[in-house]
DNA sequence: GTCGGGTTACTCGGATAGTGCTTGTCCGAGTTAATCGGG
DNA sequence: CCCGATTAACTCGGACAAGCACTATCCGAGTAACCCGAC
């Protein structure tokens, strides 16, 4: 049971981009010197949270990625769904109907009891993660950082943050 | 984000443990030919659940597996920790110290905000999962069944059981 | 000076290789049951 | 007939390949800004 780095790297760079002025943008490019990882790889992750709708897309020079919605609207489980895909992390092969002397199909009708719980437990957890938004996020990093981390990212923004023109 | 097909065996084959007689073994093979996967690949995840100390294991002829404690005190989680391992399923990188102008490390005592909650929302999961024991999937099974189903697991166990001689 | 067209450079998007882990398999060490021989 | 040593077969345990998903990368399509020339 392991998840992708690339979730790490989408979260950050949505809270990243929730730092933005309204309507601006930051290039995929820019978010992956931040972080100092791959600029290609990220940039495979963002065109996840692209086809997810949790951000809009600029093309052309100055372009970049903004986020489509508030950041109250936005939870962890958005982030974790869009990068690793909808499908539950258990699967069941319905093992229990395989083997031999097989029973008729028809006593298979109600779900597995093991698979039940499984998923009801991935329920929770998914239920965990929408608790949390991108604003909490924020709030929670403002409250231990004494500022020193917040600077460095508005200077960073400073630099590479492409304002709305018109 | 994806769970081993490990887990949905390992946890089919400790309830069929769990239906065998005090002290009576089942062996890898035939847990494996009663649920028509891979002997040697069933086997394996036994070898985590014996290593886990979920399981005895009696060696030699007509030796198998057993579970090593009641029914009770097995959770789910108890298996899935076993097979799957019990490193979470988010690592964080630390990405937020990489890049360039890096803060002082003394920034970063404080754990990621982004790594809490979602380590938070494992813990979730986890607790949802130990509240399941072996009993608990024997109930739910026996309420929905007709008896059909526990009937072509006994009539396996009679074949294949080994009962303690002494 | 202003407007328009063309060029250019930058963006994202999808298709393409490399790598690590899960999956699947095999053979060997160890142990017990059965067997066979002797008493 | 009973007992014991030997044999043999069956078990698990760990070490060994194959497949797939994640990781990492590249090049192409598209677009907006910029520049240059004409008016």
């Amino acid at each position: 049971m392991k998840l992708g780095d690339g979730v790490e790297q989408a979260i950050h760079s949505m809270a990243m981009l929730a730092c933005l002025e309204e309507g601006s943008t930051l290039s995929a490019s820019a978010l992956a010197e931040y972080h100092g990882v791959s600029p290609s790889y990220l940039l495979k992750h963002m065109q996840a949270l692209s086809s997810a709708d949790l951000v809009d897309t600029v093309p052309g020079p100055k372009g970049g990625y903004r986020l489509k919605r508030k950041p109250d609207d936005i939870s962890l489980l958005d982030i974790v769904l869009a990068v690793e895909g909808p499908q539950p992390a258990f699967r069941c092969n319905e093992i229990r109907q395989r083997g031999p002397n097989p029973l008729p199909a028809r006593y298979f009708d109600k779900p597995c009891g093991i698979a039940a719980k499984m998923l009801a437990a991935e329920r929770v957890y998914r239920a965990e993660l929408a608790k949390t938004s991108i604003t909490d996020l924020m709030q929670d990093l403002q409250e231990t950082d004494d500022g020193a981390i917040a600077a460095r990212g508005c200077a960073f923004l400073d630099i590479h943050e492409r304002k709305q023109v018109r």
